[in-house]
Formats: structure tokens, C-alpha cells, sequence
DNA sequence: CCACAGGTGTGTC
DNA sequence: GACACACCTGTG
């Protein structure tokens, strides 16, 4: 990949796996809105970021001091994914879907916005998510420009109201979680480093100490904001595609994720999100 | 009106 | 432990 700096813009070139459409509406980030002329633009890490990607080349509007500092890591750019592939294709139907989503990247998103966010998203829907985050930003994190605003610090959340919460910000009975889960973290509770290092279920133990963060939750939040690429995070539509392709029956999902890590390794959440982004635009398993 | 949507917490066996 | 069941809200 090679990287260039031009009228306020940082181009890659070279740069692979990379489709837009793809990689913002997996349901692994909720900030992302679609422009008229086909860019997508979010606020992340407290910076307005668009993205086009124009001929293969994708251009941010960005400098190359801020991509190196923030955009390299969030955009997941030092992973191989060809050799992940590789790595993946010992079986067919995998390779299909890794084919049909090609343009998946696993974002690194920001721990604590990823916390609030999958725990909005429990028992919900994409619509309903970003509406909630958005007016969460706006309601409770500093204002960047007149229209965008950065996610709220644990701090600044904690002091939220439910009320707020669920009248304003519609987030409904997870009110209390993110009120519960934004103190906590903000007193210290949570060890950051521990869901970096740890092994994978001393890590799951730790954060699922937070309200409304249960086993599928925690490992969308692992995956997408502490490169646990080992997490299987199991919703309805995976438990679908590894009944349907996989198990060839009923199966509690509990056991669903003890078998994605079993049959993927140390890669099975970059195969969810390939079998989750076929599944459901495919819409596998679903009668 | 009812089912369902990217689950979790709680109570019961 | 393995099950039901309730739970906010928007949509079809």
C-alpha cells in the first residue's frame, strides 16, 4: 500500500479488501452515514472522517499525521488479510462467503463507545442503534462542528439520566445499563489492559461484570474494539448460517460459539463477519 | 393485534 | 447449569 498526501487529502493506494458499503454496513459500527455521491462519512476518535474510494484508490480527508496516528490502527491496515484468508480457506463455504465479502475489514474502534454501542444493540435493530448513539453524542459529548459531535468520555456519560436515556434517546430498559456501565468504567472498574491481554475468557469474565454486556455483546465488543480476533460473537443470524451450512441441526447458541472458535481458530471472528454479512444478505435460514 | 428484531437479567427447576 | 419469561421500542 502505498500512501500520498494531495490537496488535503491522504490517498492509498494499493490498499486491499476495502469496500466501503461493505465494511460500514456489517452492523460493526454505527456512525457511518452514506453520502449522495457514494462516500461515507463518520466522527470517530473525536475527528469528522470522510471516505470515497475513487478508481481502487481510497482517499480520506485527512493528514498523513493524523492518519498514521489514528486511521492506520482503526482501519485495520497492517493485517494481512490475504494470508487470514488463506488461512480461512480450508473450507468451501467459508471461501464463498470470504468471495461474496471481500471488502470486509474488522474496524478497531474506540473501547468505550463500542461498550455503549453493542449494549444499545442488544435485542434491536441497526435503525434504532444509530439513532440512539447519534443523539447520545449529541445529547452528551463535545460538539466538533456544527453538525457532528464525538462520543461522550465514561465521565461524561455517567452523569446522563435514565430518564434522558429512555425518553429522549429512546434506548428503552438498557437505559440503566449504560448509565450503570458508563460509572463503572469511569470508577476504574473495568481493566482495559486485561481485555487487551488476557486470555480470551479471563477477558470475556471481565467485561461481562458490566450491565447489559452478556456473551454475544461481549464478544461483538472484543472483536471490535480490543482485536480479539479469536471472539465468535453469536446473534440470530449467525446461529442460522452455522445451523443451516454447519451443524445441520437446532443448536443452543452457547454451544454455536464453542463451535465457530473450535472450527475457526484463532480467526473466527473475521469468519463471522464474512458468514453474518453472506447469512444476511442471503438471508440464510430465514424461512 | 401480533411477531420480530444483531440479548440480557432474573427466577425456577 | 438448563430452561422459560419479561423487557423498551419501531416496523411490517
Amino acid at each position: 500500500m502505498k500512501i500520498e498526501s494531495l490537496e488535503g487529502k491522504v490517498l492509498l493506494r494499493g490498499a486491499t479488501n476495502f469496500i466501503p458499503k461493505q465494511i460500514f454496513e456489517c452492523g460493526q459500527a454505527f456512525r457511518w452515514e452514506a453520502e449522495e455521491d457514494g462516500s461515507y462519512t463518520t466522527v470517530a476518535f473525536g475527528r469528522v472522517l470522510n471516505v470515497k474510494v475513487v478508481d481502487g484508490v481510497v482517499e480520506l480527508n485527512t493528514t498523513i499525521e493524523e492518519f498514521e496516528r489514528i486511521w492506520r490502527d482503526y482501519f485495520d491496515l497492517d493485517r494481512n488479510y490475504a494470508s487470514m484468508i488463506e488461512e480461512l480457506s480450508f473450507e468451501e463455504t467459508l471461501k464463498d462467503a470470504m468471495e461474496y465479502g471481500s471488502g470486509i475489514r474488522i474496524l478497531n474502534q474506540d473501547p468505550f463507545e463500542t461498550i455503549i454501542s453493542f449494549i444499545i444493540s442488544q435485542n434491536s435493530n441497526i435503525t434504532r442503534i444509530k439513532k440512539a448513539v447519534n443523539f447520545i453524542a449529541d445529547e452528551y459529548g463535545e460538539k466538533i462542528d456544527e453538525t457532528h459531535s464525538r462520543f461522550p468520555t465514561p465521565e461524561e456519560l455517567a452523569k446522563a439520566s435514565v430518564e434522558d436515556l429512555r425518553q429522549k434517546a429512546r434506548v428503552g430498559y438498557r437505559d440503566k445499563y449504560i448509565v450503570e456501565s458508563a460509572q463503572m468504567i469511569s470508577d476504574g472498574m473495568l481493566d482495559m489492559e486485561l481485555l487487551r491481554t488476557a486470555d480470551i475468557e479471563t477477558a470475556r469474565k471481565e467485561l461481562m461484570k458490566l450491565p447489559g454486556v452478556g456473551p454475544k455483546v461481549c464478544d461483538c465488543i472484543l472483536l471490535f474494539a480490543f482485536k480479539r480476533s479469536e471472539s465468535f460473537p453469536v446473534d440470530v443470524w449467525i446461529k442460522r448460517v452455522m445451523e443451516e451450512l454447519y451443524l445441520g441441526k437446532a443448536t443452543p447458541k452457547n454451544k454455536i460459539a464453542d463451535e465457530g472458535r473450535r472450527i475457526f481458530g484463532e480467526n473466527a471472528g473475521f469468519a463471522q463477519q464474512y458468514l453474518f454479512y453472506y447469512g444476511r444478505e442471503n438471508k440464510v435460514g430465514k424461512v
